[in-house]
DNA sequence: TCAAAATAGAGAGCACTGCTCTTGACGAAG
DNA sequence: CTTCGTCAAGAGCAGTGCTCTCTATTTTGA
């Protein structure tokens, strides 16, 4: 263990600055990442690089976790520092933590949520990583039912819709009505699109005010699925 | 102007030749367009392209205009053909076909509402093809209130919110209630959502019946604008 | 303790990219 | 018929991901 140790931890710490510095260039350069760039960043020679990511698609991939992960904890972080009857306060706090989250690391968010890269496939790991956000709303839904301060809409499904959304709710939220969980999942879609809008400046020319028409938005999805609260 | 044509129609054949073989190489490579494979497969060497567009951006922002004024002309088409004062008929017609184009056209749909290519801002030409899907919609609910089949909702707006929504109507749908301008938004910012989910991948292993699943979404956000019809 | 094995970085090199510049050929206009 | 604008071609530059080989160093096992 310890006798692994010295060459392991420069190891580790080698990963750690490469991830850091693919990070910072990402920031700057937008998703064409460069290992070159960051290996002379490094003061390494390019081929050295690959002692720790066999490809770039590794170390991106590496960077699409850790931005999942970052995602998901301050959402989640979000949603607990909220009294659990708020149904609607954690609503707010969820969204509004997403929407913070993706225009501080506006690089990050559009590695995990624009479009995907060419030739680039998301590994399996990424997939329970990437459901944490919706996963909290719906999760703030269910906890609505289960107090009785919600109460299944009385939405008509077609059945194959209907045994789809069964079988997803299986797995998180057994018994969930599947009305309820369609209404939630249309205010995640929308809060993604409201994030991307933004940050893909589709909105900024015409609605100055974003704090406030955010606000609105995922208020309007709240109201949409029931939550108690203002308005 | 007789006497250019013949050098001037060659070039404009070139120039469709160009866009045409880059569409291809757009559907099947993705978004990292390469001019050399372009030329190559027009038998052209690959500087001789410069001579038609000046940079790699130039034929993307071309591609993208494209690709703005084909899904706009697909949603104005498939708004006119439902009649007039069926709403929701309107609605659900204009969200398909949006989806439609974007399943057709995966890699154009990606190229104008995936992240932003990192070097490139596109040019303010595109404002105005980029707002065609979302003018559409807003317009059937203009329709629906100067036909008094739809109400103002009665949301309350906070006041620097109410008047960006009221500027944008001003140039848009003067006299447009606020309110309802933001619901529409709301809808518009979902269906987008909703196709990038869909065709990023994001929802697929779950939801096996997509069709179903896309026509209650987009019904769901028509009763929150108040549509009237079934539901 | 000391040799064998695993790991690290460096450098050269391949095939590819966007883009620029120069050269030579061709068609259009005076 | 000559001049001028346009075009394709080719060479070349700087950059990319990635592979291979070589050497130095550290870790491991007998």
């Amino acid at each position: 263990m310890v006798a692994h140790s010295l060459r392991a931890r420069v190891r580790a710490g080698m990963i750690d600055e490469i991830k850091t510095v693919a990070r910072r260039h990402l920031a700057t350069d937008g998703a064409n990442l460069s290992l070159r760039a960051v290996a002379r960043d490094m003061g390494m020679v390019s081929s050295a690089i690959y002692r720790y990511f066999p490809s770039r698609d590794d170390l991106l991939t590496a960077l699409i976790l850790e931005a999942y992960d970052a995602l998901g904890d301050a959402v989640e972080a979000a949603d607990a520092a909220v009294e659990r009857r708020d149904l609607r306060g954690r609503w707010h706090a969820v969204c509004r933590a997403a929407r913070a989250w993706a225009l501080a690391h506006p690089a990050e968010y559009a590695l995990i949520y624009g479009s995907p890269v060419p030739g680039y496939a998301a590994p399996d790991d990424t997939v329970a990583p990437a459901q944490r956000p919706p996963v909290v709303l719906v999760g703030i839904l269910h906890d609505g039912l289960t107090t009785g301060r919600l109460t299944p809409p009385p939405d008509e499904l077609p059945d194959p819709l209907r045994e789809d959304l069964a079988e997803v709710a299986a797995g998180l939220y057994p018994g969930m009505s599947e009305a309820l969980l369609a209404r939630g999942m249309a205010g995640w879609t929308q809060l993604f699109g409201l994030i991307s809008f933004e940050l893909f400046g589709r909105i900024t020319r015409t609605l100055p005010h974003r704090d406030e028409y955010f606000d609105h938005q995922t208020g309007l999805m709240a109201n949409l699925i029931g939550l108690p609260g203002p308005s």
